[in-house]
Formats: structure tokens, sequence, C-alpha cells
DNA sequence: CCTGGAGTTGTCCTA
DNA sequence: TTAGGACAACTCCAG
């Protein structure tokens, strides 16, 4: 005799708080089945750090439903196929991904399941706003961020209230642990000094905002600027992760945003936009992930130095400040967001080379790689993308550092063999005069690297190869 | 169709 | 020491 049930099939939203499409089947008689699925031909495979978050996500959330999550490693096809034969399924259902590989994946299960199973839905439970939604007085999308966000979303209407039902676990007979089988982490030092300073899970997501808006979010709009300082969320791998939803924390906002601390409310907010605005960018231009978004760069001569890319990914460029920060992304999954901004434009504009290249370091390296916010940022750092910075604004790795990493806390974090050199000359070591080098035992090239570009001439040249593209 | 204002995150030189 | 303007021009967007 067949049981009936219903499937929630786990996405990209690893929670049971403020899930849409849980909270619909939790309204139905039926228990409900929570599968995972991994296909390991999905074009759109995950990077190294992916796997691990991924990983702890999945035995997390498994130990939320009491070991009952079912986990396959198969096309989800053939999973559902053999879903129908051993169930009566009245309804499956999923949060959306905005893709469009998954676009074009999910439309073609959803027709095949409509086949066999009425209740077929598909939600969102990742983005405040459907990209298709917001649109122009001539129907056409938004290409800059600020009318796009003021005019588009906050003018129109307000993202869902979080929602959270009671769930009722179906506890189907195979449901085993076989999230070792996904083989998703390699057995290295690396993979598990990566998790050192996480915690992941959807209680702990909760964790972070709390904290978050305990500590972080006083100051937010100045102290995000300083990757010594602790004002900056953290949240992004769960946000990416489904382990908190972006509604949520909206909600919290208007909720906290109470008299003094406005402003910074209100840059939290717009940052959750800036979420927004690439996936909106995505679906909408969806070749953004592999192609300039402004075509005119497609004529751009990039150049390709292996050895300084392979420097500029073991942080080993010369650079403090730029080292600091890839040696983040390497230690821990995660960079600070201006360092971000700092090792990108390095790299697009100091060594010439082209943005997918740094794009896809941090695809494999960071906790929070998301197809969206990735392609989107690498191509405004660049300044191919949507409402592009000016080709002029390149980063100076010594300015930033001094202005940004003031007590050198962060840079001597991450590259701790410049421990000992005065603040003066923390972010250009090569300027430190002998006497002092001598006393403190540094050598540059020796015990640090020395710069592998000159900051000057490799500024003139990128602003030349700019300035050269726009006559075009 | 035309018009005018505006556009996340910088740097460098000059007065 | 510091504040202000140049950098260059284009596209987007709303009226």
């Amino acid at each position: 005799m067949k049981q009936k049930i219903s499937i929630h099939w786990f996405k990209q939203d690893f929670r049971l708080q403020d899930n849409p499409s849980i909270n619909y089947l939790s309204e139905k008689e039926e228990k409900t089945l929570f599968i995972y699925i991994l296909d390991n031909n999905d074009a759109l495979s995950l990077g190294s750090a992916s796997k691990v978050w991924l990983h702890h996500s999945l035995e997390y959330l498994n130990k939320q439903l009491n070991g009952k999550l079912l986990i396959f490693n198969d096309s989800a096809i053939n999973v559902f196929k053999k879903l129908i034969q051993d169930f009566i399924i009245s309804s499956v259902s999923w949060n959306r991904c905005y893709d469009q590989e998954s676009i074009k994946n999910d439309s073609k299960i959803k027709i095949f399941l409509k086949k066999h199973i009425d209740d077929v839905k598909s939600f969102n439970g990742s983005l405040l706003w459907e990209p298709w939604e917001v649109l122009k007085g001539d129907g056409t999308p938004f290409k800059v961020f600020t009318p796009f966000y003021k005019n588009g979303c906050l003018a129109v209407t307000p993202p869902r209230k979080p929602l959270t039902k009671k769930i009722k676990i179906f506890d189907s007979k195979y449901s085993t642990n076989k999230i070792n089988f996904l083989k998703l982490i390699k057995k290295n030092k690396w993979a598990s000094k990566i998790t050192k300073e996480w915690k992941i899970g959807e209680e702990f997501a909760h964790e972070a905002m709390s904290n978050f808006f305990k500590f972080g979010i006083t100051n937010y709009k100045e102290g995000r600027n300083f990757p010594s300082k602790q004002n900056v969320s953290k949240l992004s791998p769960f946000i990416h992760w489904g382990q908190i939803s972006p509604n949520t924390l909206w909600w919290k906002c208007t909720e906290n945003n109470k008299g003094s601390n406005n402003g910074n409310i209100e840059t939290f907010k717009s940052e959750l936009g800036w979420r927004e605005f690439s996936y909106y960018l995505l679906y909408h231009f969806p070749h953004i992930t592999e192609k300039n978004l402004q075509v005119k760069f497609d004529n751009f001569e990039w150049e390709f130095n292996k050895i300084y890319y392979q420097r500029w990914t073991k942080g080993q460029t010369g650079y403090p400040i730029v080292d600091a920060g890839m040696r983040e992304l390497w230690e821990t999954g995660y960079m600070h967001n201006r360092v971000r901004m700092i090792v990108g434009s390095f790299l697009v504009k100091n060594l010439l080379i082209h943005w997918k290249k740094g794009e896809r370091w941090f695809w494999d390296c960071l906790f929070d790689a998301d197809i969206a916010s990735n392609s989107a940022s690498w191509q405004w750092v660049a300044g191919t993308g949507a409402d592009a910075a000016p080709y002029f604004r390149i980063f100076n790795p010594v300015t930033q550092g001094q202005k940004f990493d003031p007590h050198g806390e962060y840079t001597k974090k991450y590259v701790p063999e410049l421990k000992k050199l005065p603040l003066k000359y923390l972010f250009n070591p090569w300027d430190c005069p002998e006497s002092i080098a001598h006393n403190i035992e540094f050598e540059i090239g020796k015990h640090y690297p020395d710069p592998i570009v000159d900051l000057k001439e490799s500024r003139e040249k990128a602003l030349k190869v700019f300035t050269s593209l726009k006559k075009i």
C-alpha cells in the first residue's frame, strides 16, 4: 500500500523558518517528505568552498529534520521518477533559483511532474522583489542601481513579511544519512581549517543576525569600510544558502529602525538592495556570467600573466592590503567587502587580467559564492557592468590600506611577516629604510615579496588602455 | 522626441 | 595640512 505524501525539494533554501514552499505544504493534510538532490552534471558546478558549506548545511538540516532528510545524488528527473513509483504524491513544491540554467531545468521538471502530479508549485523564497515585476515606465528593465532601488523597488509593494509554520515530517523508511556519499569534502587541511571561524546552519544565521543588530549596525555606515572593525554582518553565506531569508532581515531592519540609527539601517537595507539588483541583472541579462554587459569591452585587450595571476591568488603580490585580503579569502572562505574591491581593482586594472579570472577564483574560494552577486560585482569593479565605475577609478592599495586599516590590525593578522614593520611602512614596505629593516630582520624579497608591478606605471598603462577603448 | 540632471565605494594635483 | 576640482564622456531615466 503506497503512502500519500507531499514533497518539499530543497534547492538553495536550507531553512525551516520563513520558507514559502514549506509553509505551503504545511497547510496540506499529508506529511511532507524533505529531499535534496545533488546533480553532478549541473552546468553550474559548485566551487570548493561552496561544497564544504553545503556539506555542513546538509548535516545541520538533517538534524533539524530528525534525520529524515532524504538526499539523492542523481538527476532530478531520475529522482522524481523513483519517488513517483514509491509514493502517492499529492504536491511537490520548491523555492525558485533565478539563474538561467536553473530556470531552464526547473521548467522542464515542472512539465514532467505535472504529467503525474496535480499540484506542482514553485515559490519565491530568496528575493524581496520578483525581477520581472520591477520595470521602468516603458516596461523595460532598469540599468542603474539608484532608480532601480528607489523608483523600482521601494516605490512599489513592500516585501513579503516573514512567516513560519509548523511542519509535519514524513518518516520514509529509506531515510538515511547519505551526506558522506556526496563526497563534498576533500580530506585535506584546507577543508577542515576553512570552517574554523564559522558555525553553519539556520540557527547560526539567526545568531549572526542578532549579533549584527546588537553591535555591528551601530555605526554600520562608516564602520563597514574598515576590515578590522566588527561592523559588517557576515551574513552573506547564510543568505546565499537560504539559511535566513532576505525578508527576515528586511523586516528586522524595519523593526529596529527607530531614532538615531536610521542612516545605518538604511545603508544595510540598500546592501540588500544591491543583492536584489545583481539578481535583477542576472535575470534580465543572463549572459553577465560570461560576457561583458557593455559590449564595447569585448575589444578590450586583457593580458594574462600566469605568474602574476598565481601570486594574486596566493596573496604574494607584494602589496600588503591585497595579500591580506587574498589570504583571508583562502583561510576563511570570506573577504571583507572593502578589501574585495581593492583586490579586484588590482587584478583588473593594475594587472590587466580579465575580470572573469578573478570571478572564477572567488567562485572557488568564497562561502558566499553567488553567481549573481559575483558576476555583477566583478563587472562593476572592471567597469564593464551596469552602472559602471568611471574607468579612472583605480584603487591605490597603499592609500587604501592606510585609510581603511589605519592601525594595520587586519593586514598584520593575515600577513604576519610584516608584524614588526613600523606602521609608516606597513603598506609600502619597499620604502622602509635599510637601518630600520635591518633592526627588525626584515628583507624585502626574502621575508616578503617585491611588488609584482609598479603602481604608477601599471596605473598609467591601465588609464591608457581604458582611454583608447572609449574612442572606438 | 527632447532635455537636463545624475550616476556606491577614487586618486592626484594644486592652491 | 587640507579642501576642491579635474579626470571624460556617456548612458540612463524621468518629466
